[in-house]
DNA sequence: CGGAAGATCCACT
DNA sequence: GTGGATCTTCCGA
């Protein structure tokens, strides 16, 4: 495996479009339990700002949930959800944005067992077990909200170079889960690897 | 202060 | 494909 180098807060203090397919081919690194748990992103959204219907930062209004999402890039954001689960985002732009990447898919590269332990699955992951959603992933990584606002490129979770994709190996779609947006809800701003077996459900391809 | 909704997942049919 | 779990968050009164 190439070496695990923290992608510095730069890389997220750009367009949230470009942070988001950029983060595709990523590695994804917990430290947790004296483990440590690395996984390959496959899946991600970017969720705007404030003209985003979709995103928690529409129309700019802040509330003590959303405080790390208005930080400067680099930062994650946490959040709680339908009683049970949480998920996880990369802030992205420049402070008072409030725009981020969530990370929806990823595929386990180190640390399998583990996350199958943290997931509780009785038998045999198949293909998206593991990771293969937001809830899932936080799930696999005992992510919960103690790890809201921490810096990406230090810490017990980090995010790090790792095999970018090239454009062709992208697809873009419609998010998924935010029917109730309007017109936000058909843009693209979902990004995935084509053809890849952790990405969730519906496919964009 | 009450109620509705939610960036999800799973079991069941 | 459908509905239930489960509870924080947010908005309106």
């Amino acid at each position: 495996m190439s070496r695990l180098r923290p992608l510095p807060r730069s890389f997220y203090r750009r367009d949230v479009k470009a942070v988001a397919s950029d983060l595709l081919g990523r590695f994804l690194v917990r430290r947790w339990d004296d483990r440590r748990l690395v996984l390959k992103i496959v899946e991600t959204e970017a969720y705007l700002g404030a003209e985003d219907r979709a995103s928690h930062a529409c129309g700019g209004r802040r509330t003590a949930r959303t405080r790390s999402l208005f930080r400067a890039g680099g930062y994650a954001y946490v959040y709680f959800i339908y009683g049970m689960y949480y998920c996880l985002n990369a802030v992205a732009g420049s402070s008072d944005d409030g725009s981020a990447v969530l990370i929806r898919a990823c595929e386990a590269i180190e640390g399998a067992s583990t996350m199958r332990d943290n997931r509780r699955l009785q038998s045999e992951p198949r293909p998206g077990d593991l990771a293969g959603g937001p809830g899932k992933l936080c799930q696999a990584l005992a992510i919960d909200l103690g790890l809201n606002g921490v810096a990406l490129d230090r810490g017990e979770l980090r995010i790090t170079t790792g095999e970018p994709m090239t454009s062709d190996e992208i697809v873009a779609g419609p998010r998924v889960g935010v029917a109730y947006s309007g017109e936000a809800s058909g843009w693209p701003l979902r990004f995935a690897w084509r053809g890849h077996p952790e990405v969730s459900r519906p496919h964009p391809w």
